[in-house]
DNA sequence: GTCGAGGCCCGCGGTAAA
DNA sequence: ATATTTTACCGCGGGCCT
């Protein structure tokens, strides 16, 4: 049995990315995806816009002004992201059968077939992988690979973009030593200004510290298995995510919120998205946790737990406005989250499974047009970035909308480059589409068409 | 009865990651 | 200077049980 080569494959700039595969105009150009609204930050940058200076995270008025004119902001359309990234990790797993995903983007695999094989095999293989990737998904994929999860990641992050980078076994040691301690697993921000106060700077000065030293500056849980990966012994195995321990929703609001009665409002729909989520994992919860953020940026939670785990909308959302504390004695507040957890298998029998069945079904259909819209607002106006279809033109998406008209362009990625049209904002010819059919699309169309021609 | 040690769960804040 | 969303894990303190 040779050494292991753990592989860690990220998608380049992929929410910006998809934008740019589903909407072909977008190639080349500078694309900011993120929150529009005065607190949004930026999901993803193109490399286009990563020129300017613009990083995900940063807030988006600021990438918008590093950017200048020519970016373009759009909203995240989480949806599809999540079919195109399940779309890559299906091709990926053709040839790496054990994934362990990170997030929509990343993942690390162990391929069997590696063990002990040179680095210009190992290249050749990322290098194989890829190109499928690409094929299939039109997506690109860099891959780091070494002997463990973290020289696996600093190299997917050296090989970017559109990139293999294989760190050999004597290259790791250099490599890593010389990298500032913020690049280590597990040191964020906090630890990194410990280390920085005793003046270490580097992953090998940290390394160079004693095992007590270490434990006293991070703890003797965490600091000696950071001080381990740092010393370069990473043994974590790559498996398969385990099940989600806990689902939650938040968000923050334009305006901080100053009443209890704001905030028991605030609960509904965001308790209703998270419990949307639980439904469709198909778990009940035992645990309901209000997660609070006040305008000093201080968080306060509260949870509670049940006796026994449900699905029930009302009792779970009940019991999160129950655990709510009231601004006028804490002070204002600018995000409020609602969280499940203690989540497994709920087989209690009902006494009206048929009722219990038809409210599932209902929450659920409710579900579909996303963002509750608030009361009194019917018709919820356009907006840049939405998804529409036209009778005569197709799939298109809005670039730009307002005053009583907006333009559209029809475009997907199998149409290519398309051409915008202006229309009235009222037009009955546009409706909403499925945002995923941007990346489907005229596929779906040809095979629901040989339904209908046949009788 | 009281005290300790160890083990669990629970609730809360904090850190980190993408 | 800013500052989202979702998930996981750690440490600590308290309660309860053996």
């Amino acid at each position: 049995m040779g050494a292991r080569w753990v592989l860690h494959l990220d998608m380049d700039a992929f929410f910006a990315s998809v934008e740019q595969l589903t909407r072909p105009t977008l190639k080349g150009r500078p694309v900011l995806v993120g929150g529009l609204g005065g607190r949004g930050v930026v999901a993803g940058a193109s490399y286009e816009a990563r020129v300017f200076g613009a990083r995900s995270a940063m807030p988006m008025h600021q990438a918008r002004r590093l950017v200048g004119a020519a970016a373009v902001v759009l909203p995240p359309r989480g949806v599809v992201y999540g079919l195109a990234s399940r779309r890559v990790f299906e091709t990926v797993r053709a040839t790496v059968p054990v994934l362990e995903q990170l997030s929509f983007d990343e993942a690390f695999g162990e391929p069997g077939v590696l063990a002990g094989a040179s680095p210009a095999q190992v290249e050749q293989f990322c290098q194989r992988l890829r190109a499928e990737v690409a094929a299939v998904t039109g997506l690109v994929a860099s891959v780091g690979a070494g002997s463990g999860k973290q020289i696996a990641k600093i190299a997917s992050g050296l090989a970017k973009p559109d990139g293999v980078t294989v760190v050999a076994r004597d290259e790791e040691a250099a490599l890593l030593h010389g990298l500032p301690v913020r690049k280590l697993w597990g040191i964020g921000p906090v630890a990194e200004e410990k280390l920085h106060r005793l003046g270490i700077e580097t992953i090998g000065g940290f390394a160079a510290l004693s095992d007590t030293e270490v434990a006293n500056i991070l703890g003797p849980t965490v600091g000696p298995a950071l001080h381990r990966l740092a010393r370069g012994i990473d043994e974590r195995p790559v498996a398969e995510n385990a099940p989600a321990k806990q689902i939650s929703a938040e968000s923050t609001f334009a305006q901080d919120l100053t009443t209890l009665d704001q905030l028991r409002d605030a609960v509904g729909p965001i308790g209703e998205h998270a419990h949307r989520r639980l439904l469709k994992d198909g778990r009940g919860a035992r645990t309901v946790t209000v997660k609070l953020r006040k305008s000093d940026m201080s968080i306060l939670t509260r949870s509670a737990t049940l006796p026994y785990a449900t699905t029930d909308t009302a009792t779970l959302i009940a019991m999160a406005r129950r655990l709510l504390l009231d601004p006028i004695e804490i002070g204002p507040i600018r995000l409020v989250g609602v969280g499940f957890s203690g989540l497994s298998e709920v087989q209690q029998e009902s006494l009206f499974p048929d009722l219990e069945l038809a409210a599932t079904e209902q929450a659920a259909s409710v579900a579909a047009p996303s963002a509750a819209a608030p009361a009194g607002e019917q018709l919820p106006a356009w907006r840049v970035g939405d998804d529409v279809v036209h009778a005569d033109y197709g799939h298109g998406w809005i670039q730009g909308a307002g005053h009583g008209v907006m333009t559209v362009r029809f475009e997907t990625r199998s149409t290519g480059p398309g051409t915008a049209r202006t229309f009235s904002a009222t037009d009955p010819a546009l409706s909403r589409a499925n945002p995923v059919d941007s990346l489907d699309w005229p596929q779906f169309v040809e095979e629901t068409s040989r339904y209908q021609s046949t009788p």
